[in-house]
DNA sequence: TATTGTTATACTCTATAACTATA
DNA sequence: TATAGTTATAGAGTATAACAATA
């Protein structure tokens, strides 16, 4: 009798992996943010700038890039994506005349607040799985294993 | 005096949610992954391939892709780039003439084994960080992020 | 009617190179 | 000379819709 494409396939090595955990895991994680912002128009990766504007206001592009481990040229159409959304501004930097001073507008304040309450929510709705301090056991496990070979 | 794109940033909330960390992490083992495994040829994405082949021989195309998570036509490019390296064979299936059963070739099982020691080598790299029983608790984390999200 | 492999297509993310205006 | 922002571009990766052959 020939196999079914629903039976349960041998994984062998791959479910051992930590690299192929953690990018099922990332996927995982990735669309149920998507599923639970995406009312609110942001994405991951948006809600990461937002955070490091909020918390550094005045930084360049640059800056903001580079913390988040991306290139500059990224950070284009993303600062355009928040400015038009009203959630941040480029104000011209009064120190060096080729870099703007990014800023979250009053309307971003306040986005920000909801936002960053939809983002806790998401976060402890997949805690769920977890046993007490699993988490913190967890990121610092993640923070090592990235610890060298990233910028932040 | 003006802040210098190279000062640390304030990072507030981001370093301690979980699907920051999953990306950043992910992040580096797929980089990591592929400087050890790039001139094999070889990407993550194309190594789940491989080792589901391996270890399922003479299934169909949409029963990998559904294991791994992705759409039958993204298997197509993946299926042919293997085929172009003589890694993985398209046979006729027997008892269905629209699909295929996938192989690995001779050639290909021999690769196998080679690219394994690699893959399995990037790892213990990897691991270094970790303290004993870290790995497990680790991966067991990891799948239960993803219980009930996943097809695996 | 439903499914397999395929194609066409599009969208996101990301990186590189080159340009401009400044420094 | 070097840097900030920008643009053009290209490469993965991934998803949808539609089609022909087959079930």
């Amino acid at each position: 009798m020939a196999s079914k494409p629903t039976d349960k396939l041998d994984f062998g090595i791959l479910h051992e992996l930590i690299g192929y955990r953690l990018r099922r895991a990332q996927l995982v994680f990735f669309n149920s943010f998507s599923s639970a912002c995406n009312d609110l128009g942001v994405s991951p990766g948006l809600f990461g700038v937002l955070v490091l504007v909020k918390q550094n206001p005045g930084r360049t592009q640059t800056a903001i890039s580079q913390a988040l481990g991306n290139d500059r040229s990224a950070m284009v159409a993303a600062v355009d994506k928040l400015e038009k959304k009203d959630l941040v501004e480029r104000r011209p930097s009064l120190t060096d005349r080729r870099s703007y001073a990014l800023y979250l507008t009053e309307n971003g304040e306040r986005f920000y607040q909801q936002l960053v309450d939809r983002v806790l929510q998401h976060e402890t709705d997949l805690e769920a799985v977890l046993r007490p301090g699993e988490k913190d056991l967890l990121i610092d496990i993640l923070m090592r294993l990235c610890a060298g070979r990233t910028s932040d």
